[in-house]
Formats: C-alpha cells, sequence, structure tokens
DNA sequence: AATCAGCACTCTGAGAAGTAGAGTGCCAAT
DNA sequence: ATTGGCACTCTACTTCTCAGAGTGCTGATT
C-alpha cells in the first residue's frame, strides 16, 4: 500500500524511527551509518536485513543517501528537514547555565557591546560561527541632530536616535555655511522632528521640501536640504551583524576544504548574502533552522543556519543565530539560540 | 680566506648575484630551484657542479635550504632579508595607476572610509591582506563633548575631536543628572577644554580634580567626574585596524593548511598581536618588511608583512601594509604600499 | 685556484597491485 | 514480514616499483 506511494508525507512510524536514530548517530560520528550498527543502535531487535529494506524505501524517498555501494546511508537535506520538524527531542539547557549567560549579559551596558557578547556566546558554546544581527525596532525615533562645520564645505552631522544610538556622517554641501547658521539649522530640525520615528524621517521631509519651497524660508530650505543628505543612506549602518567565531568553522572536516571555506567566509564578507538570510529569519516566529541549499545561497552549500528573532519592547529588534555544518547538534543549538535570542532581548530592554 | 669567515656579511658579489637570481626564481615558480635551472636563469655561462658549489657556501651561511637532499635550494628567511635589503631591484608603479588610486580616494570623505577603501585596495592589488591602522596624531583635540540622559543613570556621552571624529560611550553616574545638570556639565568642559589636545586631557582631568575640589563647585566635581569616566579608555577605539581580503591569503599553497590558516585568522580576530606589530612599524622610517618569523609572532610563520607609516600633517598619523606568505613579489608589494601609504595621507588631509 | 664532467647516491611522487573490511542487494526459507 | 546466506562492490590502506630530479664528491682540465 505504501510501497509506490510519493508523498513524503507517507514514512511509517517505524522508518521514521530508524530515521531520527541513524540521523543521531550521523550526527553523532560523523560516518556513514551501516544496516548492523543501525540494527543495533535502534533496540527494537531486528535483523541487519531487514534494516537495509527500510533505508532501500528511505533512499527511494530521498531522506536518505549512500556515498557509494558499499558505505552506509548518510542524511539528505530532506532527511534533516523531516528529522527537525517531527522527529527532534530537545533537550532544554540547565538553569545554572542559562543564569551564567544572564549574568554575563546583564553587565553590559552599550548595545554595540551587548551584541558583540551575544555573537561570541553563540561561538563559544556552539564551537561553531555566531550572528547577530543589530537590533532595530520601528519604536526607534529621531531625537536630536547636530551640524559641526569642517573644512571646505564638509559638515560632520551627528543624528541620535532616541535609543541612544549615534550615528554620524559627512557630507558636502552645496555651499558653505556659517557655524550660526549650521546651530540654527539644527535646531529648526530638532523641534520640527524630534521623537518622529526615525523610519518615518525620510518621507516627511520630502513633504516638507515642497511645503517650504513656497513660503521661501531660506534657512528651514537649507536645515531640510542638509538633512536630506543625512537620511540619504543613514540607515546602511542598519542591515549592519555581528560575527564572531568564523574560524572555529574550520575544524569541520566537512567544510575543511580550502575552496568551500574561502567561499563561505567571502559570503561573510559579502554580508549581503548574510544580510538577506537573517532578513528572512526575522519574519518567522521562534526558532528557524535553514538547512544546505534550502537558505538558497549555494556558498551556503553543507551549512545549516539556525537562528531566532529576539524582541524589545514586545517587537522583533532582530535575529541572531549560529551558522555551521548540516551535520551538528540540533538538539543542542536550538536551545541556545532561542534562549540567547530571549537573554538578548530583554538586556538591551532594561536599559 | 673567506671560507671559514663567520661574518655574514661575506657573501661575494657573485654569490650575491646567485642568491638574487635564485630568490627571483623561488618567488616566480613556488619550487625549490636547482643547480642546472640556476645554472641557465644567472646566465653567467657556469655548469651547474660549479653552482653547486656556490649553493653549498650559501647554504652554510644559513642563507637557502634544501627540502630535502635531491630537491633544489628554497631561500630561508635571513636569505630574503639580504635580499629585500641589498639586492632587490624595485620597479615603481606606472603613474597611470597612481593616477587612478589617487582619484579613486579623493572621492571619499568620510575618514573610516578612505581608510576602509584603502585597506580593499591594498588587499586587491596585491592579492594578499590589506591593513591599516586608523589614523591618530597628536595634534587631534578635544572640540567639544555631549551628554545625553538614558534611563537610569545612564548616560550616553559623545565626544568630538578636532578632526571630525565622533566617540560615543554609555557611562554609568553615581546619581542620577537632569538633563539641566548635564548640559551644564558639558559646557563648562567645552569652554574649559576646548581645543586642548586630547591626550592631554586625562592629565589636566586629574590636576583639575584636586583643585575643584578645594573650591567645592559640586557643579564643575561633577562634570568634571563624568569627563573622568569618559576618557577613562576612551582611547580604546584608537588602536583599531582595517583587514581586507583575509581570505587572499587561502590560495596561497604554503599557507593552505588548515591549521596554519585558523591560527593565522585568529591572530587576526584577536587584533592585539597584530596592533602591536603594526606599533613596531609605525616609528620606522619609510617601508618596513618584517619577514617570517621575525615579527616575533609565530602565527605569522612563513608570513611577511610589508609596512609603511602614513602622514598628515608631516607627522605620522598611522601604518598600512600587507599580509602575505613570505614568497611574495617583493618588488611589486613595496612599491604598493609606498605609494598607497602617501596617498592615504594627502587624501586624509585635503579635509 | 677555479671550473667542470662524470658518477654514485638519495629522496620524492606517482602509479600499480593486492588485500582486508564494510556494506549492500537479492533470494529463498521461515 | 522477517531473516540468514551469499555474491558482489567499493574504499582505504599498504607495499612495491620506478622514473626523475638533484646532490656531493672526485679527479681531470685550464
Amino acid at each position: 500500500m505504501q510501497q509506490d506511494n510519493n508523498n513524503q508525507l507517507e514514512v511509517n512510524e517505524r522508518a521514521q524511527h530508524f530515521l531520527k536514530v541513524l540521523i543521531e548517530r550521523y550526527i553523532r560520528e560523523g560516518q556513514p551509518v551501516g544496516s548492523r550498527t543501525l540494527a543495533k543502535d535502534a533496540g527494537m531487535d531486528l535483523s541487519p536485513a531487514t534494516i537495509r529494506n527500510v533505508m532501500s524505501d528511505l533512499e527511494e524517498l530521498g531522506l536518505v543517501n549512500s556515498p557509494h555501494t558499499s558505505a552506509g546511508r548518510v542524511p539528505t537535506s530532506s532527511g534533516y528537514r523531516i528529522f527537525v520538524d517531527s522527529l527532534l527531542t530537545i533537550k532544554p539547557l540547565e538553569l545554572v547555565e542559562i543564569g551564567q549567560l544572564e549574568s554575563q549579559l546583564k553587565t553590559i551596558a552599550d548595545p554595540r557591546n551587548l551584541v558583540e557578547s551575544a555573537s561570541t556566546m553563540l561561538s563559544s558554546m556552539t564551537h561553531m560561527a555566531g550572528v547577530v544581527l543589530m537590533p532595530r525596532h520601528s519604536t526607534i525615533a529621531y531625537r536630536q541632530i547636530e551640524f559641526l562645520p569642517l573644512s571646505g564645505n564638509r559638515v560632520l552631522t551627528i543624528l541620535i536616535t532616541s535609543e541612544g544610538e549615534v550615528h554620524n556622517k559627512i557630507i558636502e554641501t552645496q555651499s558653505g555655511f556659517s557655524p550660526s547658521q549650521l546651530e540654527q539649522a539644527a535646531n529648526f530640525l530638532n523641534s520640527q522632528y524630534s521623537g518622529k520615528p526615525l523610519d518615518s524621517i525620510r518621507r516627511l521631509l520630502i513633504g516638507d521640501m515642497e511645503d517650504t519651497q513656497k513660503q521661501m524660508n531660506d534657512l528651514m530650505a537649507d536645515a531640510i536640504s542638509i538633512a536630506n543628505k543625512v537620511f540619504d543612506d543613514s540607515d546602511s549602518s542598519h542591515g549592519d551583524y555581528v560575527l564572531a567565531g568564523q574560524t572555529n568553522l574550520m575544524d569541520f572536516d566537512e567544510l575543511s576544504n580550502i575552496e568551500n571555506l574561502r567561499t563561505l567566509f567571502d559570503t561573510f564578507a559579502e554580508k549581503s548574502q548574510i544580510l538577506h538570510l537573517l532578513d528572512k529569519a526575522m519574519n518567522a516566529e521562534g526558532v528557524q533552522i535553514f538547512i544546505g541549499e534550502e537558505s538558497g545561497y549555494d556558498t551556503l552549500g553543507n551549512c545549516s543556519v539556525v537562528t531566532a528573532p529576539y524582541e524589545l519592547d514586545n517587537e522583533v529588534a532582530g535575529v541572531l543565530g549560529v551558522i555551521g555544518p548540516t551535520r551538528m547538534a540540533y538538539e543542542r543549538v536550538i536551545p541556545i539560540v532561542d534562549i540567547t535570542a530571549k537573554l538578548l532581548g530583554s538586556a538591551l530592554k532594561h536599559q
């Protein structure tokens, strides 16, 4: 009845159990698992021959794979998928451990440092690479701007957000401004926009630009034109992430051929792809797992990425996770990522 | 007469010539150089047997080395040393190339971006890793400080230097301050210290602390105690560097065993050792070359580091360089490092 | 005294061949 | 449905051989 059913879900319970045991074993040992071994591990008192039949079925379903005729079986991406989705037994972290992590983060005031610590924590606990997207949430607001004249027509602009983040940028203005002009412009902008959500500023500026043109107030026009430059891509600082422990990845045999490694590290340095991936993960609820090519980036060939969004004021502010070989101890990594996300969220909050 | 002279300098001219040709060949091909090959390359119409005698001498002096009995010779660190010190013929860069580089840097206003571009330039031109120490010079002065209250007793401090660099830091004060108190404190500090060299501020603060204690002015005392926290290790932002193209190093066979690579990359991530090395290089005049273990860090095992300090207002502001395998094309790398240092200096200046 | 041809010697690296071990797939028996 | 048995396959390791490259030394030549 089930023998030539295409539906992937048609994996009977016993086969699932074998798949589970096989993957657990493979994750532990890193070697293809043969029928004899599996027969013992599964603890169901079946002969290797029987196991072989089941394995054959699993292979047909694309859940396991044989590197060559006379090797054991190795899970495929789909196999891992089913494993993490429905077979995995997660073992929660010890309370003591959580306490330790929490107290580590508690002492840190600066958001940047917090993020870096979280990343390091992830990498050192999992022995893989940790990654944390810089926090950003929609309640973030414009607080204050400062202009300082530099030589020529260059102006140093400093933008401070309601969260106490500081962004600075040097812009080139069309004409020179005196210090007092700049101060007035800043005052105008501060009175006008302070408290407004940051992501709406650009829109407001464009609207106000038209209005002021009618009123022909030079000062305001200048102020807005400068502000425009500031907000031009001031968001570029958002969308950054902190990576830690990438060298840990060199220790895994399955990644440790130079070519793989090079493209992998280049991907990290490039940032855009990782950012994209993290962005996807940000909108998901809770822990998410990308296995191998599932991520959509072949440079992450035999890597998995385990992520979890972290919240701040009951709103998703960012996402963090670890990157490691597909063959990782998910049952341990998942709770680590999960708890770190929660701890980072609350550590960021209590400021 | 010269046969058992211990003095390393006692390498006769012909032997030096052979050493030069050997190293040039080895740098090009990456293979141990044998006597036959060298006989042809040297262009002196000598038989391999003669060459062998000379090689034997060079080996005794520790300038070349044989991987095994029947391989050719390979230069040692000392060999490279002599090579770069006195045998190297540097070929200057094309004027066109320099122009291109210059125009690339000219367009960039922000010092941080400039440094990053310089680093990328170095790495992409040499196909090795580029590194640039963030600029800092003694003429840098305190310009302005701002305090912004955050929740609790936490205060966001923003320090602006005369060069338009912005440093921000969150500090925790002993007691809460009102915004107006903070503003007054900032005003006091700005009136007091603006224009003073940054590296003298700490000393001034300590001196003033005693004075104010006598006068018992609360405001000033508060201001100074806050400022003390700001300057506590605000310098930590100094002493950072920007690294680019580290993955380039994966392409060199001589480095491409995973273990080497891992320790090397860890060294980069650690930063302290590289900083130390760059610090040494900063005080040197012009291009400096560290070959292999000479650097004093065995993690840089078979790497060389070529550095040059760059100036700003006729004063050394930082140092930049490239890191690559000992077997690198020095005659090309040296002028690249040299010219990049000069270009970066002038690009930083005209702000 | 410097140079060189000749020769014996050494070491590497690549290929060939053989072998033990692990594991499979299939078939016939239970 | 499960299983023991068996032929078959593939890998990984070892051993062996051999050509090639290069050296060091010696004794002859200039």
